[in-house]
DNA sequence: TCCTTACATCGATGAACGTCGATATTGCGC
DNA sequence: GCGCAATATCGACGTTCATCGATGTAAGGA
């Protein structure tokens, strides 16, 4: 059933986002779209260094120690954290660049920029 | 079975993003995490305006009515969107600022400020 | 080499989600 | 009120995902 292109508004530009870009950006929105996993970001830029292991992060998130593997598999994979192996221990790493990256793909730079400058003005 | 906290950082401080804050974050992060979605908030953000009616966002995605519906039920619900009826179309226009807020949750203001410094000066 | 600790992977289960056809609702013009 | 056009809601189906117990792997110490 075709829909009637009436003259409601302006017709939208074809193809602003590239759908394959589309797909790379909703998989990072996806892997900070839940609560544990944001907490863990949270818990490691709470860190100097931005870094820990993975023993201490299990008990103040309250979750299984899969569960937390699970999530810091999910935000390596997305390159949001960075693993480095010491001993018997895995260090994971904010990787804040990443997360500025992505706040550029959300806001023009301008934009964002001119927000910034609002908030720091009042 | 108790994880023992052997020496291998420093422990991680605790609650420093509150798990209610996290939900509501993460809520916001899962309505970005669908390629559709976020060509949806593309096509918006290319229209003077920032507006546009329905019928013109179902082509340009290939995707059913339905289904442009339900995103747009998504992101306004997430208030990433607003919406406004005039006559027979409805209007969904873009809020920028809640947008600029989710920047501002995920990077430091101060270390975003940089950022953009850093890029302004290449 | 054996044991222990730290972490990853596997497999299963239940819940959430994307998609779309069918149908309901709302508003406009006649 | 009738009919049509624009949009929302419903219902179902298949997929993806979060969670965790059980198990595998890798490293260090005795």
């Amino acid at each position: 059933m075709p829909i009637r292109k009436s003259s409601c508004c302006a017709p939208v530009l074809k193809g602003q986002l590239e759908p394959d870009r589309a797909d790379e950006l909703a998989g990072l929105f996806r892997a900070l779209g839940d609560p544990g996993r944001l907490r863990l970001l949270s818990f490691l830029a709470a860190q100097p260094g931005g870094e820990a292991c993975v023993c201490h992060l299990t008990e103040p998130l309250g979750l299984a120690q899969p569960t937390v593997s699970h999530h810091l598999k999910v935000l390596t994979d997305a390159n949001l954290l960075e693993r480095e192996r010491r001993g018997t221990w895995m260090y994971y790493r904010l990787r804040l660049d990443r997360l500025e990256e992505l706040c550029a793909a959300l806001v023009p730079p301008r934009k964002l920029a001119n927000a910034l400058q609002r908030r720091a003005s009042l």
